[in-house]
DNA sequence: TAGATTGTTAATCGATTAACAATC
DNA sequence: TAGATTGTTAATCGATTAACAATC
């Protein structure tokens, strides 16, 4: 109820119930309930409640929870009311493809300034964006005061450039490259590695593939 | 020691290990600690050697454990150590860049098979690969005995679509569509969404961005 | 040998679930 | 009112950590 300390673990859900939120706001639902969304996601509805009890009571016994309503106060929870200004490093495929994502700005992001250190790439332009050398990247992303980046450079250039970013007040990373990166302990650090998913669910899958 | 049944939050570290230890390799180790392996990855000593002592023991007191070796246990472990032939749903922006993307094979993955709706992409090639109709999407994915496939269709598609793999073998699906879906007990499911890292990590940042 | 590091056990810590009074 | 569903408590379950004998 009242928030001495959230679980991060916690804090890390919020967002999906968020999305899930969303969705169904998208396909007309005015109320929910734990149990609704539960199923939804696959978590318990004990879960949700228990989640969500961490900030406040926003359900109402019998009827649940007012979607809209709860959709508003984990964009305040979270803090995606306002849109954050996004640093992306690195345009290779990736980075083009991060850079045309029509799908950020609803959710709270937009990316406005990019980075690459290849000089024939520097200058081309993508959408509204112009790609700027790296050599710019402290002054640019100090002026503008963005806090956060997109990491979409190869894994050998990922600490160096991270370095770079924490050091001109980059407070949040995301890193796309297949490796672990150092930080101080103010700086917020999430990965997304597509192959680590596929080794997971390989662990499960009996057999090899059907025979050729 | 005996795999009775291996908790899946380690399953899911294991490439996290199996990854810095490519990286350690690549740098000429031939040999490492739980110590050193943890503190790069940020994990604990105490999990790590507990971790794998699930699956044997791989490490020599007083020396720690050769880098090579463990992670051709671990390939085998994650059954990677054949490339999975992969499906891929979907040609967008982020499709193009999944199916452009060189760092799967070395890790176990081969796109081989890449399906599209709109009438306008269907033939197209990318790399070796010509873009089908999804409408040979049971046929083609059923004949070649793919098992696993990666969805990279707007979050409406996403259903339907992972209805149709689960109808004609797939067993794993990563999903890239901002959106939970439903499979049935025997299918694996893992997702990527990098909007839900960053609203994980907006939580964490103070105020708002600096003054424009 | 002495120092280092494993694999494993027991203790601690934290997260999830079940259950239910409160109440819309 | 009766039925439904919340918020919360207590119990259960599971994961992490600390510690150390074994041993390279």
């Amino acid at each position: 109820m009242v928030d001495g300390k959230v679980p991060d673990i916690i804090v890390g859900r919020l967002p999906l119930y968020l999305r899930a939120l969303s969705r169904m706001r998208q396909a007309g639902a005015q109320v929910t309930s734990s149990q609704e969304l539960g199923s939804q996601i696959g978590i318990s509805s004990a879960q949700i409640r228990k989640d969500l009890s961490q900030f406040g009571e926003f359900g109402k016994q019998g009827t649940g929870y007012n979607v809209p309503f709860l959709i508003t106060q984990l964009r305040r929870i979270l803090q995606v009311e306002e849109v954050w200004d996004v640093a992306l490093i690195g345009i290779g495929d990736l980075g083009r493809a991060i850079a045309n994502y029509a799908g950020f700005v609803d959710r709270g992001f937009r990316i406005t300034l990019v980075f690459e250190s290849d000089p024939e790439k520097i200058g081309q332009r993508i959408g509204a964006l112009t790609v700027q050398d790296m050599a710019g990247l402290e002054e640019e992303i100090h002026r503008r005061g963005v806090r956060i980046a997109m990491l979409a450079v190869p894994a050998a250039a990922a600490q160096p450039v991270t370095d770079r970013l924490v050091g001109c007040g980059v407070r949040g990373i995301l890193c796309y490259a297949p490796t672990s990166i150092s930080v101080p302990p103010e700086v917020q650090v999430q990965y997304t590695d597509p192959v680590l998913h596929l080794q997971h669910m390989t662990f499960y899958l009996g057999a090899s593939q059907a025979p050729r």
